[in-house]
DNA sequence: GGTATTCATGTTATATTATCACATTCCTAT
DNA sequence: ATAGGAATGTGATAATATAACATGAATACC
């Protein structure tokens, strides 16, 4: 078996920090995510097919937003299927049940922070290094649902995207 | 000259419908808003070209999220450019100008209802009729930054985007 | 255990959205 | 008038995403 942990990233692009702002949040790390979200699944009833489970493990290991390109070539080097609904049907499965989100600014996907946690979600974007924040968005999500009931529009989802600069880009360039 | 004004829809597919949920924002109305964006350019030195002011006359026509090859359609039958750069560089300019929105969930694009003042707008996009109402989102987006700020990050930009049901497709399914 | 049903995977093909690179034209400011 | 920058146009291509259909695996039911 190959390492894929280790593998060098392809461009010369900036690429987005490891680690969300300020503190890691250990949850996200590989071994851990991944033993709760089998254990969520079963809860659920869900099945955590191998491509699915293969698939938010490249998530979680790249611990950071990637494509859904960027997820199929991993996939495929590991025998899985060489074509984009391969990639598409395992992220959206990781979506759809809450163990990854997608980040539409980005047109990427990130491993979720706090499966299996009912939560409002928030998403930092820092446009200096690209890393992609999780954030607590439960306040944020109230204000649109108030938003929404004022015009009698019921939210049922949101996406909730910021770009901005990170602590550590904006230290950097201070 | 032709009468883009009356198009007809190309698919059957679900519209949106022509106006926003509950009160329809006479600002956007064509000619008054086009008259309004003439002006902020005028005052901003922004120059509001043929093509750019003829892409926003189409955005306030439709008066819903369009894409970019649908504004690129009508712009080439009316006699400019026919490749895709010239619908997404006028498109660019009035978002970047405020006078247009960019709709991230639908990769789409919609008039600004509130052009020249300074706003911090969400989007209510409806499931079932597609149409997509801009609000007032200054809460929403206070609450984002004190998220941001919470965990030393500056939030220059915002998507807020909500899927749901708007209340009119609501009182159908009751 | 057998079998019907559903769900999941894989494939080919194509649709949709967006950008690059470069030539030409137009505006504006000297 | 003319140099510089901005805007427009083109062809080409990149990047993202879905449709449609065949095959195979899990499940549920008897």
């Amino acid at each position: 078996m190959n390492t894929p942990k280790d593998a060098v990233q392809p461009g010369g692009e900036p690429v987005a920090q490891a680690r969300a702002f300020s503190s890691h949040d250990h949850t996200l790390c590989s071994g851990h995510a991944l033993a709760l979200a089998e254990e969520m699944a079963q809860e659920r009833n869900l099945r955590l097919t191998p491509v699915r489970r293969r698939a938010l493990e490249i998530l979680l290991e790249a611990h950071r937003a990637i494509g859904a390109y960027e997820v199929l070539e991993r996939l495929s080097e590991e025998g899985f299927g060489k074509q984009p609904p391969v990639a598409y049907r395992a992220l959206d499965f990781l979506v759809d049940h809450g163990f990854a989100h997608r980040i539409r600014r980005l047109n990427a996907f990130v491993a979720c922070g706090h499966p299996g946690e009912d939560h409002a979600p928030i998403f930092l974007i820092c446009r200096d290094c690209n890393a992609v924040a999780e954030a607590e968005g439960g306040p944020v999500r109230n204000a649109l649902d108030a938003a929404g009931a004022a015009v009698g529009f019921v939210v049922e989802r949101a996406s909730i995207e910021a770009v901005g600069q990170c602590p550590s880009c904006a230290s950097v360039a201070a």
